[in-house]
DNA sequence: ACTAACGACATACGAAGCGTATGTCAATGG
DNA sequence: CCATTGACATACGCTTCGTATGTCGTTAGT
């Protein structure tokens, strides 16, 4: 093995940590999750972790920011794929919503995210997503498509409905028959923005 | 003084405990706030609240129930005033959101509470508030005077761009400048459900 | 190639908090 | 008037976080 530096060691070590930090805070709730367990998980003590990562909360970040990263690029992805423009708008709405199903983006990103970092809107994950909606909107602003409103607060409102259509499909009994009926209903809100009667629900 | 029967004196104090739990919650959060101090603020000791509402967690429920409760009634109250109907949701809505400027709103119930107590939309205050919505809903479904989509998701959807308008406009540098903007944004998405295109924004 | 400095991580320690088990005193009912 | 109940206080153990100190391998300078 040719590279077994220092700088890659320590890469591996952040790995392992922040792969248990996902498997804890998601199984136990941050508060629940021992730092002494999930260390001791993955072969280390809380030693590593403070040398890397500060502090509980430092960790807590940086699991926050890899999930919401992959989240904001799948939808991206998504919302592209579709074609971009309103109809991208739609579907990356929907694949954030369908995200949500999985039960670490639900317990860590939606419930204790918040909580312990703050305001998501102040999350870098979530701000290039914001950015990337924004842009969206304003083209179609320029297109005189949409209705002449405060397009952050828009864009705001928009990821939040979709975050919080997650919730509910998360915390439903029947997560599979929800999601239609949910996502349906996040494209008739998102509908108000549109200046046509009815453009292409 | 003919009452210091034993239920008023237990009532007092447990008057006293929530006082001191929204206090002490809203400052520290939940995690920070200590119950020794809490319960030494007003005279008492652990004792007593362990007692009263069983452990920490029970606490803070009573506390969220007491201040979600006021919100909604006084939102449907501000509802009522408008009018009812179409106009009455959106000044439920616009309400709602206003009622968030409060610290105490803030953090006690749209940053910890959900992580501490789950889903809002099991909480039985947050249950009554949908309700209201879901009703007035179906008086305007009767009246054709919104799409066919799923009442409850909307209802659930609704509520929760109100309240995530809210959050966005609490964490806000200049909370007074924002609120117009948000309030015309939530109205704007809200209208999405109406099948006349321009009834009145 | 040898040694000195540095950095990554482990170990040890102190402090704080939660929940429970036990104790005490006043209020109620017979 | 006395026994019992219940509301609350006190004392204890357990867990956990954060820091301060220790140790060993690696890197750099000569």
């Amino acid at each position: 093995m040719a590279t077994t530096t220092r700088a890659a060691k320590m890469a591996e070590t952040r790995a392992k940590l922040i792969a248990a930090g996902r498997k804890a805070f998601a199984e136990k709730g941050y508060s629940g999750a021992s730092m002494d367990d999930l260390t001791a998980d993955v072969g280390l003590t809380r030693g590593a972790l403070y040398h890397n990562f500060g502090d509980k909360k430092g960790l807590m970040a940086a699991v926050v920011d890899e999930i919401d990263t992959v989240m904001a690029t799948r939808a991206h992805d998504v919302g592209q794929k579709a074609g971009g423009g309103w109809k991208g708008l739609l579907a990356e709405g929907a694949a954030y919503i369908e995200m949500a199903l999985q039960p670490e983006v639900q317990r860590i990103v939606l419930l204790d995210g918040p909580a312990v970092l703050g305001d998501p809107s102040q999350w870098p994950s979530q701000n290039r997503c914001l950015q990337a909606t924004i842009a969206t909107l304003q083209d179609l602003a320029a297109e005189k498509a949409i209705k002449p409103v405060d397009i952050e607060a828009i864009a705001r409102l928009l990821n939040g409905v979709a975050l919080n259509a997650a919730l509910w499909v998360a915390a439903s009994e029947t997560p599979e028959a929800t999601l239609p009926k949910v996502v349906a209903a996040f494209e008739c809100l998102a509908s108000g923005v549109l200046i046509t009667p009815e453009s292409r629900v």
